[in-house]
DNA sequence: GTCTATATCTGGATAGAC
DNA sequence: GTCTATCCAGATATAGAC
């Protein structure tokens, strides 16, 4: 059941969402978040104590989806597989959480000012620990023996960059919007380029 | 000969590059600048009329290593040494041009709100001049047919993400700075991945 | 060309009526 | 729970002495 305290913030914290990312957190005002909310700024300061509380709320939103994205390479046994799926996910969240996802890549571009250092802990745990993984199928003989934390920094950045650069990439292709087949194929270039260079076959279902 | 206004301007442009980048424009204070140069704020203003004038001249710094690095894809004629050669060049300028170019990807994610039409345009007819290349180099059969703006897209991105995140890079990898080696292995992994990937073979010195 | 002191303005935050 | 009017800290930019 929706109270209207949930509604309320729900919408604040959407559109801060996209002003936070449109602009960045200091250019942003809380009257532009107002304003595009429809609602005077001071309901704003009923809902969040102060611009850094909303922002914060912004940033956690997108925590738990990027920690889900690497369940691939605990629950995958086969590299091609986990790190396939990886970038699946990770494509995703670019698409459908492509303004929290830019927030946060900004966030961390200046040293994650505001991020708590819990979040900061679990993301760098869960980063640890597949970059530990991707070493031990190395060792196993299933992959080529690229250098795993490079590799791991080549994904972030080239799924993120459909979120954090999505001005750029509509500036190229000309488009007006990026699509379903945009991502798709982003995703399966994306793929093949660091399937074939770990020199792991892409596993046919089982 | 570096007269006193030369030397001075080149002072402030360095230091505004490092607050910038570390900070982003709007949460820069040009006081920052002033204490982090060891000058009266006045002085600033002295040599640049505003904030967003010393903002400008530090982003147009990077403009030019940005179309230089595009040159490989002119004057080489194997697709295999020309996408080596420029990633070792995206390389080069994250290392060296680390701020700058943080400030510069900054400054596209937001939209690019402050860059001149003249530096966008240069640059965007530079990326799709390079690209246009790539589907020459595909129609003639010397690469496989990968999306040419995709594989530009992760170039771009995973060079990039060496000078835009070096934080998590180095929360990450414990380093406490990045060394040549490890730019260089970064270059290598990126190189392999993309040759590979695009089904062309490094090319032996002639 | 340098620097202190200050004008001016913007924007975060709140008081208090409804 | 909503909103107008307002406060005030902090930041840009400048005036004017040296």
């Amino acid at each position: 059941m929706a109270t209207i305290r949930e509604r309320n913030k729900r919408l604040i914290i959407k559109t801060a969402c996209q002003v936070f990312a449109d602009k960045g957190f200091a250019a942003t005002k809380t009257s532009d978040i107002a304003d595009q909310a429809g609602l005077p700024k001071a309901n704003i300061y009923y809902y969040f104590k102060s611009k850094e509380a909303l922002y914060r709320a912004v940033l956690e939103s997108i925590i738990d989806p990027l920690l889900q994205a690497y369940s691939s390479f605990h629950s995958e046994h086969e590299p091609a597989r986990a790190l396939e799926a990886y970038i699946k996910a990770k494509i995703r969240i670019s698409r459908e959480h492509a303004d929290a996802s830019k927030v946060f890549a900004s966030e961390i571009m200046h040293g994650a000012p505001h991020l708590s250092s819990g979040s900061l802990e679990q993301l760098k745990a869960e980063a640890e620990r597949s970059i530990e993984r991707i070493r031990q199928w190395i060792e196993e003989g299933l992959m080529a023996p690229v250098d795993p934390h490079h590799l791991m920094f080549t994904i972030w950045a080239s799924t993120q960059t459909y979120a954090d650069f999505d001005w750029q990439i509509i500036q190229i292709t000309g488009r007006r919007k990026l699509t379903a087949k945009d991502y798709d194929s982003a995703a399966r270039l994306i793929t093949d380029l660091v399937l074939k260079g770990c020199e792991v076959q892409k596993a046919e279902d089982t």
